[in-house]
DNA sequence: TATAATAACAGTAACAATTATCATTATTGA
DNA sequence: TCAATAATGATAATTGTTACTGTTATTATA
């Protein structure tokens, strides 16, 4: 189902998405925000996570593990840390024709692309 | 712990994965031999797909939901259909230079890099 | 080729992540 | 203000995966 009304909830899940950068899980979500939100459901997170990440609002990252979120719905790509588990944002220039190339070599249409760099965190490596 | 011992089961798991191209999930790959092998359990296929990918002798995909595997550990790039989550190669050429240059969009170290177009595929097309 | 050490097994229980259900509450448009 | 219904909280159920345990199979060595 489409998200049409709002609530607290909701506002609250997109806010706390787009002021930090480490794309956190549900359950990181929910635990932020039952600080001051105290009856907040888990199934809540998780059902407007799904909502928005279908709407394009933001995006769901699975790597394995439970997956993460991102409040920055742009298409950039994300460096995970073998050793912490965690994802980082990595800058790296759009690769804008990737995706017309790749048709050539796909029976199908694409409509995105992801690219994911694995390695080891500096904070690990010391 | 890493692979000493030979096993039948674990034989015939790598022979199933690699002379198939769909990617199959764990349990794919259980109900495949379980026709051949039927007192061959559902662990013991978790635990060696678990340690053959740790060893580089295979790849787990991780695009949500179940993990997928590959028998050709090769890198090599993906594309993930919406409709019917099938997980498909895509023979694009290797992009060989670009771990070297995301190093200075990164704190740490990069071991590896992983591609996935999103898209439909044909069948789901039609 | 017997034997001892132990990796790997089957079966099952436990666990973690996610989704579904359902009665209640909040939002919205008329 | 009120009716329609989306969204919620609480919890149960489901799914994917890992851990445990007693047994079996593999392997190196005598």
């Amino acid at each position: 189902m489409a998200v049409t009304k709002h609530s607290k909830q909701r506002d609250a899940i997109i806010s706390e998405l787009c002021q930090r950068y480490d794309h956190p899980t549900a359950e990181e979500i929910y635990l932020a925000l039952k600080l001051k939100m105290p009856n907040l459901s888990l199934g809540t997170v998780y059902r407007n996570l799904n909502m928005l990440s279908e709407d394009g609002t933001i995006q769901k990252l699975s790597v394995g593990g439970a997956d993460h979120f991102d409040g920055n719905a742009k298409n950039h790509y994300h460096m995970l840390c073998t050793e912490c588990k965690r994802l980082y944002d990595v800058d790296y220039p759009l690769l804008e024709d990737i995706e017309e190339k790749a048709v050539n070599f796909v029976d199908g249409q694409i409509t995105s692309h992801t690219i994911t760099f694995i390695g080891v965190c500096n904070g690990c490596l010391h």
